[in-house]
DNA sequence: AATGAATGAGGCTTCATTCAT
DNA sequence: GATGAATGAAGCCTCATTCAT
């Protein structure tokens, strides 16, 4: 196992193995095209080429990795809203590079987003856990909105926790259109970017279009 | 539904019997808590309050009524399309309407709709229709913001099927909020159609504040 | 179902099943031959001869069967107590029909009362219940031998539950005797009697033979 | 064991590690409190806080540990049976060490003996092994017994073997009274003393109350 | 000697569906 | 039309055991 030469021996060795991570990834793969319940265990295992009862020796249950999963892609959102690489001086700029981020993340894992909404309608800690991302998103779209009211550089037709709202269900239904034909990426993100800055009232200077 | 081609038996069709819309309203509320897989016959037939037999007498089996649900789910959507009430020569005002007609069908399915999105993830058919119903959607407005760009009325900043993916985006996203507090909906439904006319690039009158 | 011809049909209708009583039959064989946990559903539904579903349509599990087995038994042995047939005002009479009922009941269920026992060592309720009725039989057995030291008919040399908790010992031990050898049922009972009688220190007089 | 015989590999050899004293333990506590089955191989590890595979180089299976175990409990039977401390001459003393011996091992083997029992049921080997201990038990009290008789001591009011085994069931009875309160032991084993000697029909003469 | 990793085999339980009445 | 009864099929999970190191 090359394991043992790459990673330094410790108690969390379940966590790095390697078998773990193909049967997380295959776990990704499967629910998101079969769904929570036809997925099987015994889909999970084949994909990742190991026996069914290798899958109990990293998770406890079929639920266990989906939970594990959902942890993988709120951590995915949280990081993707931290908007790296834009000037943070140019709040347009900052705008538009975390919706462009949001958009890329919710692309990648648009059809695993759709199982976690329908566990999330039987479970109520999956529930909690992703509403708690969709308004840690949205607080922190909305305080931006205020922001940039406040400096004079939006001028929206509706408080800002509704722009916010808004926005993001704007971001989201590109997201299909993007993973669906990621070779226009550029072009409907640049759309995308221009009816959200519309949204806010800003008038869209050149800065705008160089994003991602 | 071929059903009311082809089965006429008796001048009281099974179709219209009481049990049967019984089941229905039962499969859909179950449904809608529990999603599809975790939703049991005995479930539906329990709250119908008829025996698990009975079920069979009026549906072919679970993914029958499920279907039939879906196909009540898309007229509902077509019909609210119509934009009934609103003056047909206010384009705006038409605009505005459909909006909201569009946002209460979506608040009073949202969780079915998370249900049926789940399952047209592994049911080409219903993928199929689902799809159809959106687009039919997406083309009708995008038809409609076009004819309002070339009637002088809109500025979008995007192109037509670009801007009536946003608006239906913000709609589907505001539909939540009424769901979740009904009394606030008058509110709700001003601030979403002022965004929406202004991601249309159109100078909100007074007329606009009319809506339902 | 000739159920319908001889039992009312009531709402205690499962109870009454043929099905029902075919697999509760199969399960105290099966769990007697094989203990609790080699014994399978299967095995239980293939001696009752219907199918492994069916085991489920009228237990929830393999642990409820074990638990109306157990029942039941209890229930036989609190019957046994009430020492039907003996001359209610001969007490030595009484003292050996009780005692001979009682082995009569331990023989019939030799096996089953390991198991139950071996149960009880992980089972809280099924511990507490056994108990229970280890202790009633105990109690009722002490206040019969108080009773007859105050009527100056027995002389034990111990306290009265001391001399009930070993004539209950001595019980049990002969029930393997008289499973393993029905034939020579009489005379052990016969023996077991006068063993009896000599540790509650009564002289055994001619009626003392007449139990059975 | 023929492992005894034939494995002698080193000079301290596999039979004296230290793990394998703690396996055994390991496995002796944790059959009497779960039962065979419910036992695993990780309690047994965990507890002796060894790896699970650690247990293979000691034992061939779960099987195997269970009988080394009830090896052992034989042995503690056959050499309680010696009556060790009691005035060889005094052979009413002698009667009571032996019941007393027995008690004791049978209250501490308690739950074991119940676990044993019900593995008995499907071992062959087991039942056999253990309806051996049981017979060669018996026939020495009964040789006993027929002695007393014989020298005129005892006048039962059955047969030896019937005696003995009335005795033996007594004793088994009293075995979880003493477990459960060992403060009330000598007491306990007073008055079982007593009963035991009433039964064999011998005046309990004052030497009879000196037993351990 | 000790163990981390992997798995074959097996058992419990659920549930959609059928069918005779 | 309604239903009680029965079941085939399928999936989750456990665990004793093996093996390479």
């Amino acid at each position: 196992m090359p394991a043992t030469l790459w990673s330094v021996r410790t108690g969390r060795d379940r966590l790095d193995s390697q078998t773990r991570a193909a049967l997380i990834a295959a776990a990704k793969v499967t629910f998101s095209r079969l769904g929570y319940a036809r997925t099987t265990v015994a889909d999970i295992t084949e994909r990742a080429d190991v026996s069914r009862a290798t899958f109990y020796v990293y998770f406890a249950s079929k639920d266990d990795v989906f939970r594990v999963l959902t942890e993988q892609l709120k951590d995915a959102f949280l990081e993707a809203q931290e908007a790296h690489g834009a000037d943070p001086d140019n709040q347009v700029a900052v705008a538009a590079a975390s919706v462009t981020h949001f958009v890329d993340v919710y692309a990648r894992n648009l059809a695993f987003i759709t199982v976690l909404e329908h566990q999330a309608l039987t479970d109520e800690q999956l529930r909690a856990m992703w509403q708690g991302v969709r308004e840690r998103l949205l607080k922190r779209m909305t305080r931006f909105v205020r922001q940039l009211v406040a400096d004079g550089v939006a001028h929206p037709v509706a408080p800002p926790d509704m722009v916010a709202t808004a926005a993001s269900g704007m971001a989201v239904r590109f997201a299909p259109l993007i993973a669906a034909s990621p070779a226009d990426r550029p072009q409907i993100m640049r759309y995308l970017v221009r009816l959200y800055l519309q949204m806010l009232g800003i008038e869209p200077g050149p800065q705008a279009e160089e994003t991602s």
